[in-house]
DNA sequence: GCCCCTGTCTACCATTTGGTAGACAGGGGC
DNA sequence: GCCCCTGTCTACCAAATGGTAGACAGGGGC
């Protein structure tokens, strides 16, 4: 948020490796958009994977901080649920590019998706024991945790991007669009969650 | 399938966009990886973009093909929707690199999404068609079904692909786990549809 | 035997890309 | 006034990339 040089590159950095892809953006083109030259990116990030590395932790910080702020006072079984996924949609709405960045360097591979992911894995681990404790008191429907988790995480991140496939589907990329999706997702998980 | 040089490009450019990428594949690279040189490439394919429109068309068969065969002889409700699913899980478990091109079309966005989608529109049409007159006649839970279409869609190919991803939700990318997601997924969407 | 057509290759080329070297401006410490 | 440190820039560079031009091998038609 702080408006300094680095911050504004990782910022910019992040959009532009989430919607042209990591090998599509040149470090010029990152440059230009930004009203710099690439050394100067090349100065606070001594190389393109560096830059992609801090970008990464930055995305991990985002994402953890924006679901955790979403959990906060909500205690009740598919509240949880609910709340996990109004705080990602939000960061959609608020942020389009970080879903695209997220699925990027999922497909990247090593040493970028592990690095996320390491990141992100106590997130997963948490839900994933909290839905099992639901299940096993009989608030929720039996299902596998950390299937399901993924299951709504690859809806989550469909639903919220694609924006041609979106217009396929007869979805417009407008506000009100994202948040009849949202709904809509949140109906099937409350149909095949709630007993 | 015919071992024609032109097929082989194709075939190899696919896996190739759909696990580096686009701009992440160079035709050099694809050459070496068919043993001929790049300019037999460009021979068949007069530009890289080229070969990207007949590898989404090609694509494009390939999918339109399995599903319609997934769905012969499968007449009642919820039996088609399994049959889908069970016809993408099918083509993934035998080409993996086939549902990350998909997703790769979709970030290059235009020209080549478009293309693709006009070519996927008339069985997202159908599809779309089928479940409403199934929930119309009260034989599925209602939903919104050209979002209903889209969630699917987003879980298979989430579930097929995304092999980093899966590591970090305790999946590995092995055939028997492949075949759990799809049992996973196919009982998240029963309980979401059956009334 | 000759010709031409198809398919692959070698030889290049201009542009782009990530990265290095170093000039330079300005501001604070002393 | 001088120094040094920080941050940005100009000037390059070697490698890689998509693409062009054209040589060449071989096989079928006649």
């Amino acid at each position: 948020m702080a408006d300094t040089t680095a911050e504004r590159i990782l910022e910019e950095a992040m959009t532009a490796f989430g919607t042209r892809g990591y090998e599509g953006t040149s470090l010029d083109d990152l440059a230009r958009q930004l009203g710099i030259r690439k050394q100067t990116i090349l100065y606070w990030f001594p190389s393109k994977d560096t830059l992609l590395e801090a970008v990464v932790d930055r995305c991990a910080d985002e994402v953890t901080n924006r679901l955790l702020r979403g959990l906060e006072g909500v205690e009740d079984g598919f509240g949880r649920v609910e709340a996990m996924v109004r705080a990602m949609f939000r960061l959609a709405a608020r942020h389009p590019a970080i879903l695209g960045f997220l699925r990027e360097v999922a497909r990247l591979g090593p040493p970028s998706s592990t690095q996320l992911l390491a990141r992100i894995e106590p997130l997963i681990e948490r839900a994933s024991d909290f839905l099992q404790v639901e299940m096993d008191a009989g608030r929720m429907q039996r299902h596998e945790p950390r299937l399901l988790l993924l299951a709504a995480y690859s809806m989550v991140t469909g639903m919220a991007t694609e924006a041609d496939v979106l217009r396929a589907f007869g979805e417009e990329p407008t506000l009100p669009s994202l948040l009849r999706r949202r709904d809509e997702l949140l109906s099937l998980l409350r149909a095949a969650l709630e007993p």
